[in-house]
RNA sequence: GGGGCUGUCGGCUAGCUUGGUCUAGGCUAUGAGCCUCGGGCGCUCGUGACCCCGGUUCAAAUCCGGGCAGCCCCA
């Protein structure tokens, strides 16, 4: 065993772990620059698959792509008062250009809602103009001091962001939802990582928003992840920028906004939940690569009969739209090979050699079990697809037991903290509605309130921490 | 936000306490060749490093200061 594969444990030193599947499977790797990664061609290559898999979703029901400017005045990011304070600590600033400094300093865009809204108020004019719905591709910079953690915790990271506009509330809410439900369909049906979604409380929400949705996933080490949001943002906004229309009775009115966004932070939850002692595991719908044929040659004309049967595969798959390399490399051996693919996450390896050749069949190994099954040859893109389908949905199902299994109801304080300490995961609570009494645990217990389920669940005790009436159902959680 | 630790060939490490033997050893990787290879096969010959800047000293991988970068713990 070489230090070229995974030399911790998944559930003995998870962080470890986590921090060599990401570098030796070559998603990604450290950038000169503190708190900076660098995304390399396997983690590009699955954040393509997402963005065309997102950017199909959202044309379809009318969003276009556009791109702003990186940079964004002081004075913009400062209207909106709410907004700033939540951002200012986390903002890089350009100061000097060449060798002089600046008249007004620019912000380095930690999100694009100011600089896009100055000039939505420009654009809009009349309830023709609405709505708007745009997005852009991009990556925006915060400047985090705690330690970087490849995906999760990086001063830049990419991401996408939506910004619409429209004419009234609730067309600005169905468009939250929308977006909430396109994300859960992502996440769900292709990442494989299935998701509680709801609300966020007043102190967790966006800062500047109305109200913020999310989804929120559970990772192997008990801690939540936020797989992505989307705010309601009223007119706090289109009240500071201006941002006005003449409506249908020639009335001015402000303009009622939402925006929305994921990142690459995904990544990092498909690592987390999938992967096991042996490398990556990615879903086959996200996966770059979803298929490797191995060759195992032997003695001279078999070789060359292996390699045709070979190179037959291969073409038949790729008529068949799977995205399937053949690793014809002979300077290693084929046991090397299934190391490789394997840390690299690839659904299904085909292995075809001599015993195969002899029987007109070919040997299809699957990632997520391990299991080895052969089928007939001219079977093999039938039973390739089929599988592909089988890893996806065992994947997701998988997941879905580990969020089921780490989620714990508790009925008083006590058992909050100790469910805490020693599982982690969700923890389901009556609360109060009180941001006080959400602060406090906080502080108390480093547990935040992850979501407030749409669907209203009656409390079934009282405040878990305060002990007063409790009016709703939370659930709890230490995340990243 | 607070505390601790670390940095040596591409990767992992030995050496550091007590400065000189260390232009430095091992594993792995990597290049060339041999090897017919169903789970990181083996053999031969090569390649390859003391994070950066400064200080102490006759002498620094080793001691001191700063920088850069990473890891862990607590809040």
């Amino acid at each position: 065993m070489s230090d070229t594969g995974i030399t911790v444990r998944k559930n003995e030193d998870f962080s470890e772990w986590y921090t060599q599947v990401v570098l030796k499977s070559g998603l990604a790797d450290y950038a000169p620059v503190k708190g900076c990664m660098i995304f390399r061609e396997h983690s590009y290559a699955i954040w393509e698959k997402i963005q065309e898999i997102f950017n199909k979703k959202i044309k379809e029901t009318g969003h276009r792509n556009v791109y702003f400017p990186l940079f964004i005045p002081e004075s913009f990011l400062k209207k909106e008062a709410e907004h700033f304070q939540g951002f200012v600590p986390q903002v890089a600033w350009v100061t000097m250009g060449g060798n002089s400094p600046l008249e007004e300093k620019l912000a380095i865009r930690p999100t694009s809602e100011t600089i896009m809204y100055a000039t939505y108020a420009k654009w809009i004019r009349s309830w023709r103009d609405l709505p708007i719905k745009l997005n852009q591709w991009c990556s925006v910079v915060r400047w985090e001091t705690k330690a970087t953690k490849l995906f999760l915790r990086t001063r830049e990271f990419l991401w996408q962001e939506g910004h619409t506009a429209h004419t009234t509330k609730e067309e600005a809410d169905r468009e939250v939802m929308e977006i909430l439900n396109a994300y859960k369909d992502v996440i769900e049906t292709y990442l494989a990582i299935p998701v509680l979604v709801g609300k966020k409380t007043e102190m967790e929400k966006f800062a500047g928003a109305l109200y913020t949705t999310a989804l929120e996933a559970m990772m192997p080490d008990g801690k939540a992840l936020q797989m992505g949001t989307s705010h309601q943002l009223g007119q706090h906004f289109s009240k500071v920028f201006d941002i006005k229309f003449l409506d249908k009775d020639e009335k001015e009115q402000y303009v009622w906004q939402t925006s929305w966004g994921f990142t690459t932070r995904v990544i990092g939850a498909v690592v987390m939940v999938h992967g096991d002692d042996k490398g990556l595991v990615l879903p086959p719908k996200v996966a770059p690569v979803q298929v490797v044929i191995v060759p195992i040659p032997y003695k001279g004309a078999e070789t060359e009969a292996i390699m045709t049967k070979a190179k037959e595969i291969l073409e038949k798959l790729q008529k068949k739209d799977i995205a399937v390399v053949l690793d014809d490399r002979q300077e290693y051996t084929p046991g090397w090979k299934f190391n490789q693919w394997e840390l690299k996450g690839v659904p299904i390896r085909i292995e075809i050699g001599p015993r195969d050749l002899k029987q007109k069949q070919v040997t299809l190994a699957r990632r997520d079990t391990f299991q080895k099954i052969t089928v007939k040859e001219d079977e093999t893109a039938d039973a390739v697809t089929k599988l592909l389908e089988e890893i996806q949905t065992n994947l997701f199902n998988k997941a879905k037991k580990l969020l089921e299994e780490s989620t714990t109801t508790v009925k008083s304080y006590d058992e909050f903290k100790k469910v805490l300490e020693q599982k982690g995961g969700f923890i389901r609570a009556s609360w109060c509605a009180d941001s006080a009494c959400e602060e406090k645990i906080k502080d108390e217990t480093g547990a935040t309130i992850r979501t407030v389920p749409f669907e209203k669940e009656k409390p079934f005790s009282k405040c878990v921490h305060c002990g007063k009436d409790a009016s709703e159902v939370v659930y709890f959680a230490r995340s990243y």
